[in-house]
DNA sequence: TCTGGGGTCCTAGGACCC
DNA sequence: TCTGGGGTCCTAGGACCC
């Protein structure tokens, strides 16, 4: 058996747990640059506000009810998710981290008749500990422990736990899952499938795996397999290395001229540098992406990328912000409203193992001391805050960057923020 | 006026190799 | 009548996840 354990509304709950005015009220967490609601509290859920609801479509719902609003605090959620996470391993040791609120443990190591009683004890714990409720699926499978999940959430919230372990509790469990809900089915399968009359997870099981093949491909033989009870979907205790790194915003407003944007992208270059860094990589293409909002109506649109190839693959944040600025002058044309910048490192290398090119000596005397210049870089960003040393290209106005007008405090992880909770 | 960001995997087709 | 076969690499596009 797998278990799931899975947050409920997890950014709300980790919102409240350090504000209890906002508990029973119904909220959302907004996505980054405060654009839609991607967390929302079951309240907020009860007065029909959806997933991705634009914050200015929310400000209209407003004479429903009292709602509030927070800005991600990614800061805050990952710090919550450690918390739990670690609770979890002390109970359950045989543990896969799968996303900010979801870890799957496999229970192959534990007494059949003891894991729904471990699984209720495991699930107040953590409650009682970090004050996030989180619900505990068990299923054969990954696809059958996520359906579980759902069910417990739905109808025993008491215990907040359902033990899929028997092949009436599975029909029920995939009579009344929709199709659309199957972790693995997205959108478009769901239509496909929806408009052929499939329409739960049961009429999805029933189909014979030839048409299944044919329909969605591998993918979705494995999904359909995966339902059928067969371990498809691996535990992945380590988490699998990168192949690319991205950083890419919005602007808190659209913007015409090229020198905020060569900013925005100088800074995203240096945090995506930072990140290559820390995992000891060097890349060998960079991809650079700008773009004009997809909902323009009045204006035009333009959405342009460039693929860079490195001569020799580095993870130098000079070299980096260089070749991204002279990407992006090339696909910049004037007469845009422009509404986003990004970049992604590909081709990850180990930095041990780098290709000298043909043309460029290896690293010489002055690249080995710009590395090492890095390293302090890096060492004095993250003991005195990001950016505080910085290119002269990233600027200091930051007139571009993403809104955050309802950010809580870091609670968890910043001495000023802790300060602040006990005075309060 | 205002609508997120960071990822992965698979497939088909084209270009190339011997 | 009939013009090979086996392979790699890259890219674009489509699908999915949180």
């Amino acid at each position: 058996m797998l278990a799931l354990i899975d947050s409920n509304n997890f950014y709300v709950s980790a919102e409240r747990v350090f504000q209890p005015a906002l508990r029973g009220r119904p909220g959302c967490v907004l996505s980054n640059n405060d654009g839609c609601a991607i967390s929302r509290s079951n309240e907020a859920k009860e007065i029909g506000i959806k997933m991705g609801t634009p914050y200015f479509a929310m400000q209209e719902q407003q004479q429903l009810g009292e709602i509030w609003w927070r800005s991600s605090n990614y800061t805050l959620y990952q710090d919550m998710m450690r918390r739990i996470t670690g609770i979890v391993r002390d109970t359950f040791p045989d543990q896969e981290i799968y996303s900010i609120d979801e870890c799957y443990c496999d229970l192959s190591s534990f007494a059949y008749h003891d894991i729904e009683k471990q699984a209720i004890l495991l699930r107040s714990k953590i409650l009682q500990y970090t004050g996030v409720p989180v619900c505990i699926g068990i299923g054969a499978t990954k696809t059958l422990a996520k359906i579980a999940n759902k069910i417990a959430k739905k109808e025993h919230a008491s215990t907040g736990v359902f033990f899929m372990d028997t092949q009436e509790k599975i029909d029920y469990s995939l009579q009344e899952t929709a199709i659309e809900d199957v972790w693995g089915i997205g959108p478009r399968y769901a239509i496909k499938l929806i408009k052929q009359g499939f329409y739960t997870a049961l009429d999805f099981v029933n189909l014979p795996e030839d048409y299944v093949l044919k329909l969605m491909t591998i993918q979705g033989r494995r999904t359909w397999r995966e339902l059928q009870g067969e371990r498809c979907i691996p535990m992945e205790y380590e988490p699998p290395a990168k192949e690319g790194i991205s950083t890419g915003r919005s602007f808190c407003k659209m913007e015409t001229e090229l020198a905020p944007i060569e900013e925005a992208l100088a800074f995203y270059v240096a945090n995506t540098a930072v990140k290559l860094r820390n995992q000891q990589c060097v890349c060998s293409r960079m991809f650079v992406y700008l773009q004009t909002s997809q909902f323009a109506v009045v204006h035009r649109k333009y959405c342009a990328e460039i693929d860079l190839k490195l001569l020799v693959a580095t993870a130098e944040t000079g070299k980096l912000i260089k070749e991204a600025l002279a990407g992006l002058r090339k696909i910049y044309k004037p007469g845009f409203r422009y509404q986003k910048v990004g970049v992604e490192l590909r081709g990850l290398i180990p930095d041990t193992q780098v290709q000298a090119s043909l043309f460029e000596a290896v690293p010489d005397a002055k690249e080995l001391k710009m590395q090492q210049a890095l390293k302090v870089i890096d060492q004095l960003n993250s003991s005195y805050g990001r950016d505080m040393v910085r290119y002269g290209t990233m600027g200091f106005s930051k007139s571009w960057a993403m809104r955050q007008e309802f950010l809580s405090k870091r609670y968890t992880t910043r001495i000023e923020d802790v300060i602040k909770v006990k005075a309060y």
